[in-house]
DNA sequence: TATACACCTTTACGTTACGTAAATGTCAAT
DNA sequence: ATTGACATTTACGTAACGTAAAGGTGTATA
């Protein structure tokens, strides 16, 4: 199947200006030009295009984006395992972004203070991971993995067995609460026994523990029916 | 606690250079400027600069940020459930992309054809959310509810009832795969239900199914521990 | 056959959110 | 008194397009 540009453009959902900018740069050059000068696609530029929309997404610059898909020795395939590794990353990253609203959230439902340091602190996890995706190998060869793996542990503030406890208290929680919502009773002991647990594991990650604040997030939990999915069926990836 | 540039800077995971920006477009003054022209930035300003990095991350532009912050009916709490929200979105819209990339890989993998729409389908998503992001409610004001909910749904081509379908599917096959793990048989009878289930449940995105394609995802899911994981514990928030 | 209209082209300047450099002042410690 | 890490302003550079201008192309319809 052949393209002109808006056709390609609205196959790929970006805009015409996009592609005529990628051939301007030499990222992504039509199969040929026909006899009026218009720009006409072919099958290898649709699946070059689809390889540098998910580098895009991954946030490489174009120019690197360039540099990869040129690479003689560029495998599609190991590629492709790669972007999926980078984008499970990437939500892990959302994860501590998320968990560091809640915290935000109960410490203001709760009155608990957080410090400066911890308002910030998924976003600094979240430049970390965007440094590695950006440079690449670059910094781990010019400083050393260790160097880096000990600044990353650094930043989350917990040695790696007290990151097992916390994990582990986690999925303590979910089987409990599963079995909680089997009785359906808010009331009786297993759910006495979820709260606290729920409890534990919070204090993993809060400054300082409170009723109030452990309340409102529970609340916000309730309120919220997304999350109830989650404790209610589990996630696909 | 009363911070320079640099401090400030250190403390959110920015350069000094975007405070200075900042300033420079009124959209985060210092508390003060000492004697020596120094820029002091106090608690207020901590917390505000919160916001413009949560909005920031969200992909709003620096001027939308001013206007929103300056709003006097700007509610810092509601803003935070906001935020939490759109988190959420963006997570589920990162699911999807992976979940495209997985049917890449495996299309590779087992001779699947993908078609051209296909191949980018996880992309056009993304443009669909990211422009709600954007721009909010006033798509859906202009056009109406309707037609924004309908054309969603035609992208992802599935009618309300597939889509329950295929996620109930999804849940059995958790359930099935977890009794199965318990057993620890894999040539069991239960393993062989969540294999049949899973090809169902992937029969409604893929093109086409296949045998081949099928062991390729599955050894994929293998090999990454990360996807064992989340058959075999859940995920929590 | 003419006209409408949606497509295509190139050239070129504008925009956002900083990056980077230059030239210079400030402050705490040796 | 000097060093060195901080601060300041001014100002030009950059990435990835957005947007407008000025015009050619292709096909359906009056």
């Amino acid at each position: 199947m052949e393209y002109t540009v808006k056709g390609l453009s609205k196959l790929a959902g970006i805009i015409s200006r996009t592609l005529r900018y990628y051939d301007e740069i030499g990222l992504l050059k039509p199969t040929r030009i026909n006899s009026s000068g218009y720009r006409i696609y072919g099958q290898k530029e649709i699946d070059l295009l689809q390889q540098i929309l998910f580098y895009r997404e991954l946030g490489v610059s174009l120019s690197k984006i360039k540099e990869i898909i040129h690479d003689p020795s560029f495998d599609i395939d190991s590629a492709l395992i790669e972007h999926r590794k980078a984008l499970i990353e990437r939500r892990k990253q959302l994860d501590l972004l998320i968990s560091n609203l809640d915290k935000t959230i109960a410490s203001r439902k709760g009155g608990i203070k957080m410090s400066d340091k911890e308002k910030f602190q998924g976003f600094k996890q979240k430049m970390i991971e965007e440094n590695e995706r950006k440079y690449g190998k670059e910094i781990r060869e010019k400083y050393g993995e260790d160097a880096v793996n000990k600044s990353n542990a650094k930043i989350l503030g917990m040695t790696q067995e007290q990151y097992n406890e916390w994990t582990n208290l986690a999925s303590q929680i979910t089987e409990t609460l599963k079995e909680a919502f089997a009785t359906g009773d808010p009331g009786s002991e297993l759910a006495q026994k979820a709260a606290d647990l729920h409890k534990q594991w919070l204090s993993f990650t809060w400054p300082s523990y409170s009723k109030e604040a452990h309340a409102g997030l529970a609340q916000m939990y309730v309120d919220d029916e997304r999350f109830t999915k989650y404790y209610d069926k589990e996630q696909l990836v």
